[in-house]
DNA sequence: CTGAAAGCGCTTACAG
DNA sequence: CTGAAAGCGCTTACAG
């Protein structure tokens, strides 16, 4: 079963590929007569003709793919969430989005090489080697970290710090004067985990309070358990423990359960993101939202911004993050 | 900056086009001397030579992409977990996987048509007239619920309907003789829901029992209260409850907790999926996991069966789903 | 061992 | 209003 190409069309329908072109792409340039044009889309539609987008990319010099590659941490309902708007803004503009789960063991440069994308949109910074080459190859790059407005661009995570921070901020507003902080033990997000305590840090610092006392924590009860005892026999004890994220965060529930602690009575607990069970937590986690369809079309405006050329980007969304209220605080 | 093509590489090292090409795709039955490859090499390394995929995919009438169509529907870890199982393996044949997410408005044919994909991989079945489309394009078409060994085609839902028997024989065995069905409301797996709980009832009928009481449960605290209440009062009292899946589950707990309810001494619960929430709930979920290796193993294996033409087809894995046994049951 | 040539399917100046 | 022709970058028989 060949394949159906325009010379069929154009067999079928009596005319040249050139006006089976100039009807099926609709150039209104090119006046066509309505007879001719009736006969070329039935004649298509009839032969179940689908132009060959490699040939398309190849004579046109561009796709009109952007590729998005994830990072190699688990993603959540969150990025899941970002990616849905960035596919439906960028859709409007004809740019169809496909998405690459990153822990494949293959290098970046068959990735681009394959699909020959118009832009690649990266959720961490690529490596200088592997920008230069995409950029060689005509393709926009671009990262989620560079909408930070920090001066040193080596630390563009000026957005994980404000998290640390505002969850800082909401336990001490709180009357909590020995902040824990509940680190995530996987190491494929111990970047932003840094970040995020080095907020927290900051914060505390600023206030005169003692150094937030960090404490690994796994997704299991054990561990959490272990990391409460550790925060409660600390000098002054800890009150409130702020975590990497909600599931982190709901770990702690769990670990303060097992060692009999009230929660909030006895440590008020905040995570990050706002997933479904944060609100469903036995108490309900206070947390901090992450503002996820503003970051998706921003990511969007870039990606288009890339697009049509040198100009000015567009300007940086404000507060994406707000602390979401519930019963664990 | 004008793209590098193979012609600048053969200019750059002294050679034919041909001779790039032939040392470039590594071709072993050509002969060429180790001074010419090593040449040939370095020129494409120093001009950052990056072969056109376009080009390639045009020529050889095939491109090296597996697409997967995500469903409609939130994807949670579990599918997540899916994909990358997927893209190992299939990268092992130097397949690249692109995912696209599903929620874009735009009609299917306009994203296979502008990547040319070896193979399609849906998460749900296509319609007739897409898959007739695409077969027509070149592309094999797969979706993940073709693995189901079931006479009727038109309900390929085994595994779900097992789903929904795993979790009522759990709660039999436990001596529970009336079974609540917490459905979720999100329309977007209604199908899912339905066979789940088609499973229920039919496990439930086998056994004599009255049918399973199905209520609807939105992921807040308010709504799974208010079914509680309804499984409560019913006669005789429903004791034990299957939900669609964990975060269902945790409404239900948290719907428990708010009623006053002991879990499980009162009603005991039980999800699907076992999130990583699921053992750090309160009490820690009873749930059935989904067998994600196994799966992704599977549908790579389908993948390669289809692309490798007609002959047999990969063997269905055995037990997929298990019950993880937890305090909430 | 290496090169000239054809052709994949498309779009678009250009010439009628 | 419509067609013949060129060319995007690649691979691969084929001829040296």
């Amino acid at each position: 079963m060949p394949r159906v190409t325009s010379s069929d069309v154009a067999r079928e329908s009596g005319v040249s590929r050139t006006t089976v072109s100039y009807v099926l792409t609709g150039k209104d340039g090119v006046a066509i007569s309505a007879a001719t044009r009736q006969r070329v889309h039935e004649a298509a539609v009839r032969l179940g003709y689908a132009p060959s987008a490699a040939a398309r990319t190849l004579r046109s010099g561009r796709s009109d793919l952007v590729l998005c590659i994830l990072p190699d941490w688990p993603i959540g309902p969150v990025i899941d969430t970002l990616l849905d708007h960035l596919v439906g803004e960028l859709a409007q503009r004809g740019l169809t989005v496909l998405v690459h789960h990153g822990r494949a063991p293959r290098p970046l440069s068959e990735l681009w090489r394959a699909v020959t994308p118009r832009a690649v949109l990266g959720f961490t910074p690529f490596a200088p080697d592997d920008v230069r080459a995409m950029r060689q190859a005509g393709i926009q790059v671009l990262d989620t970290t560079m909408a930070e407005d920090v001066p040193d661009p080596g630390v563009s995570s000026a957005s994980q710090t404000r998290i640390g921070r505002l969850q800082t901020q909401h336990l001490v507003s709180g009357g909590h004067r020995r902040i824990g902080y509940a680190v995530c033990t996987d190491p494929r997000v111990a970047h932003f985990g840094a970040d995020r305590l080095a907020g927290a840090r900051r914060e505390c610092a600023e206030r005169g309070l003692p150094e937030p006392l960090a404490q690994a924590v796994h997704l299991d009860v054990g561990s959490a358990a272990a990391a409460v005892r550790i925060w409660r026999a600390a000098r002054p004890a800890v009150t409130a423990v702020a975590a990497y994220n909600d599931e982190v965060a709901l770990a702690v529930l769990a670990g303060l359960r097992a060692e009999g602690l009230a929660t909030p009575d006895d440590v008020a607990v905040i995570g990050v993101d706002d997933i479904p069970a944060a609100r469903l937590a036995a108490p309900a986690l206070t947390t901090v939202s992450q503002g996820i369809q503003t970051q998706g079309r921003h990511h969007a405006a870039m990606v288009l911004a890339a697009l049509d050329g040198p100009g000015e980007l567009p300007p940086r969304p404000g507060d994406l993050h707000e602390v979401v209220v519930r019963d664990s605080t």
